[in-house]
DNA sequence: CTTGACCTTGACATCAGTGTCAAACTCTAG
DNA sequence: CTAGAGTTTGACACTGATGTCAAGGTCAAG
């Protein structure tokens, strides 16, 4: 498929897409004519790397963080003690933002529960399933 | 306590302590020379403000987010249906990012245990213990 | 009183993420 | 063959979050 198409199934513009794999985050084979061919598998990819960027996570985290998960899915266990060590770096700031955000959602959930618009909550996850720390 | 006080015990620099303030996230007493006096309160507020920032709510978002916090707290169920809506809408926003960051650290947790790196897993939290969706 | 550390405001600079525009090319439909 | 839609690269612009610097006020220590 097209940089369009991909766009349109991912809600990331064009721009945005080219501007990804630039920053070494996605690689596209290219057509004989020069565009830019994309398969199944980049849907996901620009989802997920939409998803990281937007979650905060600067586009030079995000290529570390993928490239670890390209190299788990291979089961290729390669990784150098350096790398790891960045990784758990991130892991903590990752954890860090995940639970802020935890807290602000349980904390509007609660609120619109509290103000009777439980109307509005959609498939907003489980109620205040209080996890086991 | 004035602002470089705060700064330290908050890691957030005394310049982005006066620019939360400058977007309305937080709201600073004055001493009679003009200094900004901060409570007790304040370093939760800068480092929940800071926590969302970094999360990638943009403070636009981060004010409507604490503003309902703060309601909530008061127990102050005013809370007219337009602003339910956003923040319903916020909500969203808030458990996508949650979702993907989610999925990025066990990715991460699961690759350093997968290569032995278990050692530089610290408290993060509990294992693989898959949330009942 | 002077000095040094910290505060104030305001201007300017930077970086990342995005949008927009232009010029040129490709392809498909008519 | 032509028109229109989509693509490519590259430049420029903008916004939000931050850093830095300057000029001047405050205050505590010496």
């Amino acid at each position: 498929m097209k940089i369009g198409e991909l766009a349109a199934r991912t809600g990331v513009s064009p721009r945005l897409i080219r501007y990804y794999e630039q920053q070494g985050l996605l690689v596209a084979d290219r057509a004989a004519n020069g565009y830019r061919a994309y398969t199944e598998q980049h849907v996901e990819r620009v989802d997920r790397v939409a998803g990281l960027v937007q979650a905060g996570i600067p586009t030079r985290l995000v290529k570390v963080l993928l490239d670890a998960e390209d190299a788990a899915e291979r089961k290729d266990p390669t990784c150098p003690r350096e790398v790891a060590a960045q990784l758990a770096e991130e892991l903590v700031g990752v954890q860090a933002r995940i639970d802020c955000l935890t807290r602000s959602r349980d904390t509007i959930r609660d609120f619109l529960m509290a103000t009777q618009h439980e109307i509005l909550l959609r498939d907003t996850p489980a109620p205040p399933t209080p996890l086991p720390r």
